[in-house]
DNA sequence: CTCAATCGTTACAATTTTGTCACTCCCTAA
DNA sequence: TTAGGGAGTGACAAAATTGTAACGATTGAG
């Protein structure tokens, strides 16, 4: 359940706000009526997005907008402005100051909504992004695990960086040397059986699945989908 | 160096926009005049960012972003789309099917470049996420290594999942029983020591930065900047 | 101030991880 | 077909990691 924050001095275009946002979907909202409010409301509930009028009583939506990107933990939630009509230089100076979309007013509720579900989408689908999912094969950078169709798999961390270098690129091959370097470090170019060694205990984990990493004679080994 | 691609049938707005783009920055610019020549230049070029017109001969603008939103390699470049003026359900549908921002003709210059350089910026510090980058920590999740003032510093696994649930959310207390329970799987309270002899021992290893983790007594710990 | 609860620390032993060696096996070019 | 170079394998010992127990230190409530 997203949170949002309107904030804006007319109680009325909250509630227009507000009032679709909760015909939409299940959203929690807060209102700020100015900016102080909105900055207190921004560091304490952190939002999932914000939706910021440009005029505001006391400090006004520009300053606002530049003190939530300055903010570590507000630096990013996605701000959409709501600007007078046809004021190109707000637009240009919001823009410039970090916020993610604009909309003039008088504005299309239909429109804002799709916005707002835009941002949230792309916001969101950024989280997740330290986890890999490659056919059955899901590794979470977060955890250091691996899944095989669900059921979880105990790599050391050596498998687990070394699984990582090949499952990055498929079916690209990495060579021995580069293998080692990213791995172990080894800079040097080293006649060693270890690599051969972590290749094979790898395979063993991943059971049916150990054959999609193949070995390229010569050059290297390659993580192959299929 | 980004590269761009811009779609429109007219050549002097393309024109005008390469040129705007050129003394801005370095991009790559392409240019395609219509929408089959733009899918195949997305797919072949995966271009960073793709300005699209919707008025263009052939296939529209819309369908071309949906056929963009639907392939694997091209759903998740950005696209800016060009619209006329005023034409309210253009910009709706091109919302509704992904695009990512639009702009209304005639447009500001200024405008699109800055609307360009977010969104690249956007798109840019995701890419990246797997670097945990605050303060003079660096983690990267990527090679399970952590890097202070740009000194590398080993860690075990465990040393590593810690560290990283605490520098995930700074300032936020974890407590104990969440922690035994995303690091080492406990589910059950368990009372154990265990917790606090790895707490030390990434203390150690963090040397002047150690105290950054702190106490929260009765609770559990948290990572504080500064 | 006192006491009980909680946290920090040390030491240690069990376990796991890791790299190496000594092979064997297999592919390929001649 | 064969020789040579690479890759696979199994065993093993060194090294690192990990959890636990015992004990000392600190904290905060009353």
């Amino acid at each position: 359940m997203p949170t949002i924050l309107i904030v804006d001095d007319e109680e009325d275009i909250r509630d227009l706000i507000s009032m679709n946002l909760h015909r939409e979907k299940d959203y929690t909202v807060i209102e700020a009526a100015d900016g102080l409010e909105a900055l207190t409301a921004a560091k304490e509930q952190s939002p999932d997005l914000i939706v910021l009028d440009l005029m505001l009583p006391g400090m006004d939506g520009l300053n606002v907008c530049k003190n939530l990107k300055e903010g570590t933990k507000t630096k990013s939630i996605p701000v959409i402005m709501l600007t007078a009509k046809g004021r190109l230089e707000e637009r240009i100076d919001g823009l410039a100051l970090g916020a993610d979309d604009y909309l003039s007013k008088p504005f299309s509720p239909k429109e804002l909504m799709l916005r707002i579900r835009n941002l949230l989408h792309r916001s969101n689908s950024n989280q997740g992004s330290d986890v890999i999912a490659i056919g059955p094969f899901t590794l979470d950078k977060n955890v250091l695990k691996l899944a095989l169709e669900g059921e979880e798999i105990d790599l050391t961390s050596t498998e687990f960086k070394l699984l990582l270098c090949l499952i990055e690129s498929p079916g690209v091959t990495q060579e021995r040397a580069d293998l080692l370097k990213r791995v172990w470090g080894y800079n040097d170019m080293i006649q060693t059986r270890t690599l051969d060694t972590h290749i094979k205990r790898l395979r063993e984990k991943l059971g049916d699945y150990g054959p999609m990493i193949e070995t390229s004679r010569g050059i290297g080994y390659r993580f192959c989908e299929s």
